[in-house]
DNA sequence: AAACTGATTGAAACTGGTTTCAAAAAAATG
DNA sequence: CATTTTTTTGAAACCAGTTTCAATCAGTTT
């Protein structure tokens, strides 16, 4: 490979000239620097990028943390990111957690290290107070998931708002018992207690009791989907309606439910969440609440550039509006 | 942040017995061992990547390029590699080129800056004589997509016999008018060549003439599917079955057929490629090709590690094999 | 003509590690 | 006990850039 000190001895100029060139600073004649420029084309250079940051102090990259890529909710999300990085002249490490505490301190490191300028979460395994010593080595942005303290920006939808809309939904159609079936545990604060909050609020408008049996957390997969409703099957007292944290667990509760002989939403109603793809393709079709995935991952990309500009951008709440989309398995 | 020098001063010792015991080398007392690592976990000490890079010319980081993350197909390729570079102490840097030359020779840089030791590419936009000469610049593995020439390792299937198998399936059950849609133009070889070349043979062999206009390239969406099913709706001669080159292609072909009254698989067989998740969602059940995707992603990350340890490795080409899911669409 | 200004340039220091080299100390051998 | 071998250690060089600082140079201003 070649380097800045080869670049400067073709060209017959110091490697401070070289490095002058290749970063655009003012105050060199134009007969130098295109002699640079020649020499940089003729030996193909490319400068190192490791060198650059270890001065520079810049990575010109930025980490972005999934818990599983193959979720397309996250694929979504980061292919938005990775597309406003691009744009902007950085690199997107992606970091998948597969839910594990100990890899996303691991991805965190990467801060630390400068081998990522900033860091978008798009979820979070580590409480919060663990996570947050790490903005003091870059920033760090929320995006989807998000907790009760303003220490960061933070990217969101109103989950409570989604929820409750998608529950109220299916009492408009009538339902009673209706089963509430997402991904987190419940935690005190964050997308899962929203979530929970929005089912609670919207039942006990309509003057419904909860019923414990008929809440089932930490679902993620279409096999997850068909689990459940092999669970639901099984339940004397049978909900007629299922409100799911995302449209994998709704495909594959629909699955399970067709195979069964029932009817949807007939005997049983369903709603997803996100709107994919899929809830399309679905037969019915997938009745969902839509999240705005791309505006969620470009808004997360341009934050996290401007504080990348400017560190001491105030940390701010943006939140994005959720959509019931109305199709035909409610 | 702490550097490798702090460290040595608080253990009173000097940097490079620091590095010393980072790096695990023999030759040190016990006594001092101990020491260090003490002031290590004391100031949170992480080594500075780049500065290692910079002088041990390793990375320890791994870039998969692939078309789109969001396509289903290559985020478990992603997934499956991560998990492999993770277990080994590698960094995945996931590099999207969106089907632009220019970005997929933007992201062949990284190997010549060293900011990744290695590069899988699951696609390929430029040609290969403009690609091969960063092979020189580090290992290059090529998984999905292949080339005729043996230059770097190859994890492939059989698009030839993948594709050849699924047509004479749709031969056996009857049809004799198959559209033929899949993703890339033709090349002169590689995956698509092959699959091209399985569906004539197949068709041949069965004394029928290929129709032109039966067949429908750079097709890769759900809505390329839609799209491609109205066309089909306007021919006068339609085909009785399709064999489309993913499980997306084929799910907006089905949507569309069945929004247009056609019955699947009466009217029209419908036979997809992946078997995704989608594939048995769907209604009727996708018949697909099902690729060993996972397998394929491991098998890429363990290859390109073995190169990264033992440069001389000759390159091969390693065939999994595809096998036909008979669901019912077909 | 002397003094001042700003543009242009390069030498040297610096980033944070690893590696080479040589020396000191300890252990093993004859 | 002298000699050889092996451990243990640190100083200094090195990786490939960027940044600081000072010097040179040309053009103005007094």
């Amino acid at each position: 490979m070649a380097t800045i000190i080869d670049v400067a001895r073709l060209a017959g100029v110091s490697k401070t000239t070289v490095s002058r060139v290749i970063n655009n600073y003012p105050h060199i004649s134009a007969d130098k620097k295109k002699q640079v420029l020649n020499a940089m084309e003729e030996l193909g250079f490319t400068p190192n990028l490791s060198a650059r940051r270890l001065r520079g102090q810049v990575a010109t990259t930025i980490a972005v943390v999934v818990p599983k890529i193959v979720n397309p909710f996250f694929s979504y999300l980061v292919d938005a990111i990775e597309q406003v990085g691009y744009k902007n002249g950085y690199q997107t490490l992606i970091c998948q957690t597969n839910e594990d505490k100990e890899k996303e301190l691991a991805y965190l490191n990467l801060l630390k290290t400068k081998q990522a300028d900033g860091i978008i979460m798009t979820s979070i395994e580590n409480d919060w107070e663990t996570i947050k010593p790490y903005i003091e080595y870059g920033p760090i942005v929320l995006c989807n998931e998000y907790v009760s303290r303003v220490d960061v920006p933070m990217i969101r939808v109103d989950q409570y708002q989604g929820t409750y809309v998608g529950v109220k939904h299916l009492i408009e159609q009538g339902h009673r018992k209706i089963a509430y079936c997402t991904g987190g545990l419940f935690t005190e604060f964050g997308k899962d207690k929203d979530r929970n909050h929005g089912y609670q609020r919207a039942l006990e408008e309509a003057g419904i009791a909860v019923n414990p049996n008929w809440i089932l957390v930490d679902k993620h997969t279409i096999e997850d989907g068909k689990l459940v409703m092999r669970q639901l099957l099984e339940m004397k007292d049978r909900p007629t309606a299922v409100f799911t944290g995302s449209d994998e667990i709704a495909s594959g509760l629909m699955m399970a439910a067709k195979q069964a002989g029932l009817s949807v939403p007939g005997d049983l109603a369903i709603l997803g969440f996100d709107d994919q793809p899929i809830a399309e393709v679905l037969e019915p079709a997938l009745s969902t609440i839509r999240q705005p995935i791309e505006q969620m991952g470009r808004k997360a990309g341009e934050i996290l550039l401007a504080m990348l500009e400017q560190a001491d951008l105030e940390p701010a709440v943006y939140e994005l509006p959720v959509e019931l989309i109305v199709r035909k398995s409610t």
